[in-house]
DNA sequence: CTATTGATTGTTATG
DNA sequence: CATAACAATCAATAG
């Protein structure tokens, strides 16, 4: 197994703090209470306030566009990076595509890894909690260097060369 | 045909 | 501290 050094997440500072997942080991039930005393503190209260709001009402989400179309070359804004549950959906979607090959996907899916990603297990989870935070790290990277670019010179940013790319 | 929506949770960024 | 919006996906739908 050897996972690979945890590296220095800790390192992080700030966003570690917030984050504290990194579960650098699951051995003792300790660290799951933790985690779990975390998650619940992390916002209990908004968390079913919003939650409920959010999915049943306030149509701000769809107010605004969320998603783009697709950039070709993002060297402007470091896009976020995807979620340990985005890296189980890659997973679970094979899966679940091979089991349901009448479901076509998304929605059904989502909701399908909604239910099992609760129900997933500490140790489970920490896999792809892992890689996330890996991803995270990049980004700290791709983010400075952004900024750095950015205060460096923003009169690049000012316009993209989209019209004469394709059309 | 093109673009948007839809649904999931997590992370990031900002107020 | 809490909230807003966005991250991927891909079928289906709207215009």
């Amino acid at each position: 197994m050897a996972k690979k050094a945890k590296k220095s997440q800790v390192s992080r500072s700030s966003r570690a703090s917030t984050s504290a997942k990194a579960p650098k080991r699951p051995s003792n039930d300790e660290m799951v209470l933790r985690v779990k005393s975390s998650e619940g503190m992390r916002r209990s209260a908004r968390v079913s306030k919003v939650s409920e709001g959010r999915r049943t009402m306030l149509v701000k989400k769809s107010n605004a566009k969320q998603k783009k179309k697709k950039n070709k070359f993002d060297e402007k804004k470091p896009k976020k990076p995807p979620t340990a549950f985005f890296y189980f959906l890659e997973d679970f979607r094979k899966e679940f595509q091979d089991q349901n090959p009448n479901v076509k996907s998304m929605r059904d899916i989502g909701k399908a890894c909604g239910e099992k990603w609760k129900i997933m297990t500490y140790e489970d989870k920490v896999q792809y909690y892992d890689i996330a935070t890996e991803k995270r790290a990049e980004f700290d990277k791709a983010m400075a260097d952004y900024i750095k670019r950015k205060e460096s010179g923003e009169d690049l940013e000012t316009e993209d060369s989209d019209s004469e790319f394709d059309v």
